[in-house]
DNA sequence: GAAACGCACCTTGTATACTAGTATTCTTTA
DNA sequence: TAAAGAATACTAGTATACAAGGTGCGTTTC
């Protein structure tokens, strides 16, 4: 019997919206192991719905490179492929410097004021040792500056190449300097709001840079989550 | 009645794959223009195919971003929006040129020749007024590019992004200096080949800079295919 | 004993029936 | 005549039945 965290379901929301925000968020933080076998009816039955929102929900996870597919045989989370994750590194690298160096040309308001705000929610979450919390306003710092210069659609995209990196990071987070993150992300904000757009984009550039630090590690200590080179 | 242009279903291939492309084709082609209601029902019966493998499909393309689905409502083409296609040329900008001083570094033979290969095609379709397969060509010269540099989910991503501008490129191809395109396109390789990186990057650059040449002429000509600043 | 066949059970793929919400249109009523 | 309301004909969302291919195990046969 397959079991599985369930989220809540919003108002409004449709089985299928509330099927892919659950199996997305056991796929994130691995209660769906890379190579294990999930099942269109297994996952419908452990989630107390039909198949058709399951399967539609397994139809989207599989474009985004988290499930591989096998018609007629069997659907498996996929393992993490390296040379996604440096694809997504390199990505990340060449877009959002690009982008903070737009910021410090412009730069609304709002922006900062809800760039401050989040600083200080990181602030708080890291005395409060909470990792999820950290993470997740981590995630919404980017964000917010890619969301100002008007670069949502690109925010996305560099986030669904990274999925399956986010999947392994979270077995390192403890092992993360969450302080010195923390004043990365200060020294890239205040270096927008002062417009130095040279220092931001070194800011953010030693920010990412360092993303793939125990990536070896992790594959050791978890080498099965790994894709091998010639593939399955 | 809706009436579709129908593609040949490959052997082996599913009902959804074959419904995916040929959808798609409908789409990029301009035969389903932007704005248009495409219900799901309508679809299946003009492909003579039940509503399920249509329906995956039109998630998918909903996912792409091009089809809206308003629950319980309708279902329409989505129109160009002017934004996206302003963040597609700067994510294609930024990635690309960088893939292509990486090109400079390391190029395999076997990939030469495939893009001298297609360079000849190309000439071959310019000579021949053959719109579509230069077009083609086109964006497999830069898939070529990326792929060699182990680069082929961003090439993924770019197109993706850029499936809104390339619906209404499709209007405006007659109008395309195909020759400039093509010698852009051999000083491109010719540069990769002799490793010449500076010259690489600005003639990638150049290349993709003068993209939109003309997407206010288009709006001009077909406002009602764009989307409006305020959204439907 | 080993190999080959066949059946049972699994998988995803496809079709269809039904649900529930929405828009339109026609009817009724003031 | 105009406005309100009910019936109807759509829409996509969900559940389910069936189809078709794959795997593995057990039996049969040589």
């Amino acid at each position: 019997m397959l079991s599985l965290e369930t989220l809540s379901r919003e108002t409004g929301e449709s089985v299928r919206e509330w099927a892919f925000r659950t199996i997305l968020y056991n796929l994130v933080n691995l209660v769906l192991l890379p190579g294990a076998a999930v099942s269109e009816n297994d996952v419908a039955s452990a989630l107390g719905i039909s198949r058709t929102p399951v399967r539609e929900t397994f139809i989207r996870l599989a474009q985004e490179g988290l499930l591989d597919v096998y018609p007629q045989k069997g659907t498996y989370v996929s393992l993490v492929d390296e040379q996604r994750v440096e694809e997504g590194r390199f990505m990340r690298l060449c877009l959002e410097g690009r982008t903070v160096e737009l910021a410090c040309e412009e730069f609304s308001s709002e922006s900062m004021v809800a760039l401050r705000a989040n600083l200080q929610l990181q602030r708080l979450a890291i005395s409060e040792k909470n990792a999820s919390r950290f993470f997740a306003l981590d995630e919404e710092f980017h964000r917010i500056i890619f969301a100002t210069c008007g670069k949502e659609r690109i925010w996305e995209a560099i986030r669904k190449m990274g999925s399956h990196f986010n999947r392994v990071r979270v077995l390192s987070l403890r092992a993360t300097d969450w302080e010195k993150v923390f004043s990365q992300h200060e020294r890239i904000a205040s270096s927008i709001f002062e417009k130095k757009t040279g220092e931001a984009r070194d800011a953010m550039n030693e920010h990412l840079t360092k993303v793939n630090y125990d990536l070896g590690r992790l594959r050791q200590e978890y080498p099965s989550y790994f894709k091998t080179e010639k593939g399955r």
